[in-house]
Order: structure tokens, then sequence, then C-alpha cells
DNA sequence: TTGTACGCGTTATCAA
DNA sequence: TTGATAACGCGTACAA
């Protein structure tokens, strides 16, 4: 690569092939109207120079910024954040994309650090946290700006996402331990309206309990706002007096903080206590016994949801896309055939 | 907020504040020959109408992107990315910037995937993972690009860097399991010269075992080229013919692995066998025995690198800074006083 | 203190 | 198939 004083210019790489600079972006572009000969010789100087356009330069006439929006939580429970990015951002680059971080400043909305960035300019947004009644939603179908959801969609959107089958895996796990022998089984999720997938967590356990014919009883159910073990660690210790022998949970922080809580109270996971997670977080086949769970595959997820958005910006007549992707119950030992004694009371 | 049909731009400002283009961009930008009655009236106009400088626009003239660029690497077991990246971001908008994240497409070097991003136009660098003769930083030093690199720079560089003080932590490490009795302390690192950051970590070891006069043995130091909790486990079973009784490790990942090594072997982590981690990533309470760890505070680290080359970016000729983190030590239950028992053989 | 005019590197339009 | 030219929105000299 010849060494350029500063960046080569769209001038440069025309001057060195003898064209005109409107036809090196023809050419590079993959526009019609450039005989092959040309485009190849174009080509050729542009990789000998190493020249890549301007980020700015580009974005200024076509009004396209090639970049992707994506709003970063403070979540130090996400151990799966970077994957998911990494998967993001290779999609996006295979289209000549970028992902553009950003986050809310100290006491500013999400919504308002949204629009933020999109007046400074980006194409569209990966959602990550997306509640039932999130004004982004309302914000970005308003204007026209393409958007696709980690995470189902609230009723009455009408944009694109990706997401693994919540209410499947769910009900798989139910089904795992219902087979165990379990009878009474609990749940750990959060909040009734909280996170949109949240919901339909809850409603595969719902449908499972009652296809199963398994105790269908309120006092198992415990709901908590966060994400961290020591919620999950609370949580079992609402719902043991109504003696689960099994628990599912919708997050393997919360099924490690109930594998805590079991620890508490003396009771032993896998034997008196079967628990199951939910994404298989590497800390899952880390903690004693391991960690029964539903893998979300996030790579997958990843690049889906930029492949989806970025047809989208392709073609913005085209119809919105749901992805649903099934996850996978990874047996290990937190889930062995139920006891036949009553658990330990407190 | 006054709804703009489109994007406002900074003539609208202009239009409804009474003053001509220059005059916004003067004022909003904080450049003196400003009236401070103009440049509040400024201020609030675009304020009201929601205006927001166009990235291209602003980098276009300037030659400045207010970009930052993060290389993102795809690591499973990093479980603080999400911490890390939040952190930057935060930083970086305080002072308007922003984090452009990239990666190398496949068979791409990070190297070339720097300069692609680089030639598209970014203002500095983070550099993680930083090799011993790391390309970059000769690219970037023959290039003047400003760079901060999380870790220890290699001799002879001359950019800034932030890292937590990776050798006083491990003799710390030692220190602690010396004083509960430990003799023979194992070590779990990466292979020499792999990473900056680990051979400092190595020599801390070293350091405090020749100044304690503690076992001086080859056989009980072990190096693994990835960070997998499988890598640490494989990795015990190679030193523990070497009979030690305590283990100190260069990641908490590593850790668990040794942690799992001892429960194959037979030999009760805290009891027999001793084992400190490095980074307390949340995985490292959730274990049992729960892990004692040399605490990174990686939202400090993140904060501190932004700023740290935020500091470079204004005034270039500025002298590189260093920055050392004292890691905290996190006592938990993976270290207690010494078994007076040699641990069981194989 | 403020306004005007130019140019940044690219893409789109229109003419050749 | 190609070249010339006009934007795109902003920052900054320079002029007023």
């Amino acid at each position: 690569m010849a060494t350029f004083p500063s960046r080569p210019t769209i001038r440069d790489v025309g001057r060195i092939a003898k064209v005109s600079p409107g036809t090196v972006s023809r050419a590079l572009r993959g526009r019609p109207g450039v005989s092959d000969e040309t485009r190849i010789r174009v080509e050729k100087v542009a990789r000998q120079i190493g020249y890549q356009a301007s980020r700015a330069a580009r974005a200024l006439p076509a009004g396209k910024t090639h970049f992707i929006g994506y709003h970063i939580a403070s979540d130090p429970f996400n151990a799966s954040m970077a994957t998911l990015l990494h998967a993001m951002v290779q999609a996006a680059s295979r289209a000549d994309f970028e992902m553009l971080l950003f986050s809310s400043k100290p006491g500013q909305s999400t919504l308002d650090a949204s629009v933020e960035v999109l007046q400074r300019g980006v194409d569209g947004f990966v959602l990550s946290y997306l509640r039932p009644d999130d004004p982004r939603i309302g914000l970005f179908e308003s204007r026209d700006i393409e958007y696709v959801a980690f995470g189902h969609l609230p009723r009455g959107a009408r944009g694109s996402w990706v997401d693994s089958a919540g209410a499947a895996g769910i009900a798989r796990a139910v089904h795992h331990v219902a087979e165990l022998g379990h009878q009474r089984v609990g749940f750990v999720g959060w909040p009734e309206g909280q996170w949109v997938t949240g919901d339909i967590r809850y409603r595969g356990y719902v449908e499972a309990v009652t296809e199963l014919g398994l105790a269908d009883d309120p006092a198992l159910v415990v709901r908590v706002g966060g994400y961290a073990p020591e919620e999950g660690r609370r949580a079992f210790h609402q719902i043991v007096a109504a003696r689960p022998t099994a628990v599912v949970a919708v997050s393997d922080n919360l099924a490690i903080g109930v594998m805590h809580a079991a620890e508490d109270l003396g009771l032993g996971v896998g034997t008196d206590l079967a628990v199951v997670g939910y994404d298989d977080i590497p800390a899952a086949s880390d903690v004693r016994p391991s960690l029964t769970t539903l893998r979300q595959p996030v790579q997958t997820i990843g690049t889906r949801l930029v492949e989806v958005l970025l047809r989208r910006l392709d073609n913005p007549g085209s119809e919105p896309e749901g992805v649903e992707i099934q996850p996978e119950l990874v047996i290990r030992s937190s889930t062995v055939p139920a006891s036949p004694v009553v658990p330990t009371q407190i």
C-alpha cells in the first residue's frame, strides 16, 4: 500500500486511475454505468493506495450515515454483552455499516438520548431492554425510523424484532422438571408489564403448568425488578413457604440466586430443589451444581438483529420481520429426579 | 421542543435567533467573539427546537470526527465488557464524543481493521488486548494518532495507558495466602510475551515469592493461552504434582477452572487448596466457595481511559499519562488457613 | 461583536 | 460510459 502523506481522497484515486471522482464513486459503490474495465482499474487503485471513503463526506450528500445506533445500558450482570455486540458489529461491517454506541446522560431518558443521536445522524436502531409502553417505538414509527428490537414487540408495534422463543423455552423447562416428577414448580420472573419478554416467559410457565396439571398456586410465583443473583435469592425466600420442589427462573443470574437461597436454607440443589435458568451465561457452567438452563444463542441473535434491520434499510417499504429462535434446553446437574421427601422448612 | 418536519439545521437556529449561522456555530461551540446575551439566546433556541449538529457536516470542515474507536474482540468470557463500554460511552459523551465500535472481518488483522476505521475517520483509539509487539502502536505513533491503552504499554511505546496495578495486585494475593501459612503457591498465568499485562502480573508473583522466601519451584508455574475456565482447569492438573497448597491466577475465569480441577481431584477449595483470582467478575461471588480475588474497578478504568485520551486530543503536545489503579483484594471463602495435611495425590 | 463566503469529500444530476 | 457541477451542513477565515 502506497503510503500517503494524509488520507487519500476520491480525487487521488481518480487521478491515478485517470477517471473523474464521479466515476470512482460509481465504480466503488457498485452503481451502474461504469464499464467493467474501468471498475476493475478503479478498484485496484483504491486497494493499492488504501483508499477508504470518509464517513462524513459520504453521509453529507447522501443523507445516509451507515450507522446503527445501540443504546448501551449499565447492566453489570449482562455477561453476554460482549458477544452480542461483537456479532452485531461483524454483521454490520459486512454491509459496510458501523455500530455507534450511545447511552443516556445522568438523568436523561433513553428516549431523549435516542432523539439526540438520531438528530446527529444514524440510519437505524437496535433496541434492547424494551418496555411494553416504550416511547421509543412511537417516536421511531411516527418518524419512519427503522428499528429492530431484541425481544418481542409490544402489541400494536409494527416493527421488526428478534427474540428467543421465551414462552416455548420456559414451557420446555417446566416440562423437563415435570418429567423428573416435580409437581410444585416455582417461577421467578420480572414484574408483570416491565419487559415484554418477561411477560411472554411467564405465559410459557402458566401454559405449561395448566397443560400438565401441576400445582397452580400463586404463592409459587414471585417477581423481582432487577438482574442480580441477590434478587433471585430474596425471591426464593419469599416462595419457599409454598414448598416448591423445582424453580424456573427467567435468567441465569436469578437462578443462581435461587441456588444461593437453597444453600441458606440447607436445601440441596439438584436433590431437594431443581433449578432451571435462562440464557446459559458462562457462569451457568461454573456454579456447582452446574445449572440447567435455556441457551440463548446470543451470537445468532446479534447477527440476525442487524441483518433484519439492514434488510429494512435497503427496502423501506418491506414488511417487518419477527424472528423467533428456539432456545436449547441444556441439562446439567441442577435438575435431577424429585426427592420424595418434603423439603426442609425454615 | 418544536417539532420540525426534518432535522433542524444551523440555519434554522440562526433564523429564529436572528443571527447568522456563523454566530450560531461560535455560540454553541463556546468560541470567543460572541456576546453573552447572544450566546444565551442562541443556546435557548437550539434547545427549543432540538437542534443537534450533524456529525457528518461537523466533521467535514473541521477534520475532527469526535469519534473514539474501540476494537471489540470476540471474548465470551469477558464479563465486564458491558460495564467498561458503558463507562467509556458516558465519559465520552460528557465531552461531546462518541464511541465507534469496530472489529476485524474474518481473516483480517486487528491492525488492518484499525487502519480501515482510521481512514474512514476517528480521532483516537482505546486499545485493549495489547500485545508486547503490537503493530498498532507503531502505526499510531508514526502517524501521530492519539491512543490510550487498557493495560501497561510495552517498553519503548510512548503513549498513554490505564491499568490496574497488576504486579502489586498479584503480590498482594501471594502475601495474603502466605499469611495464611501457605508455602507452595502456584501461579496460573498467560504465556510469557503474550500480553504486556500478563507479564507484569507474573513479575508480581516472582517478586512476592522471592521476598517472602516461598517455594520457588518452576513446576508451580503454568501458562495458558486462553480465557476459559476449562484452561484453568487443565492448568491446575499440570501443576498439581508440584503440590501447591495455594494458587494465584491472572483471571477469575482461570481461577474458577482451578476450582473445578480441585473438585476433579477431590481437593477441598479453601481447605486443601486456596485459590485467588483477578478481576472480580460477578461469577466470583456466585461460585462456591466464593472466590477471593483482586477487584479491578472496571468502571473507573473505562472512565479514566476516555478522560486520558480526550486530554491528549485537546492538547496534542502534552505528555502521555500512565494511570495505575490499585486493585482491591476481596477476601472470600476460597482462601482460608492452610491445611497442615499434604494434599491428596492423584 | 457579527455576517459573509469558502471549502471539506462525497454523491446525484445532467450534459456530453 | 463518462465528466462536470451542484449540493449536503457545518466551521472558520476574513471582512465589516
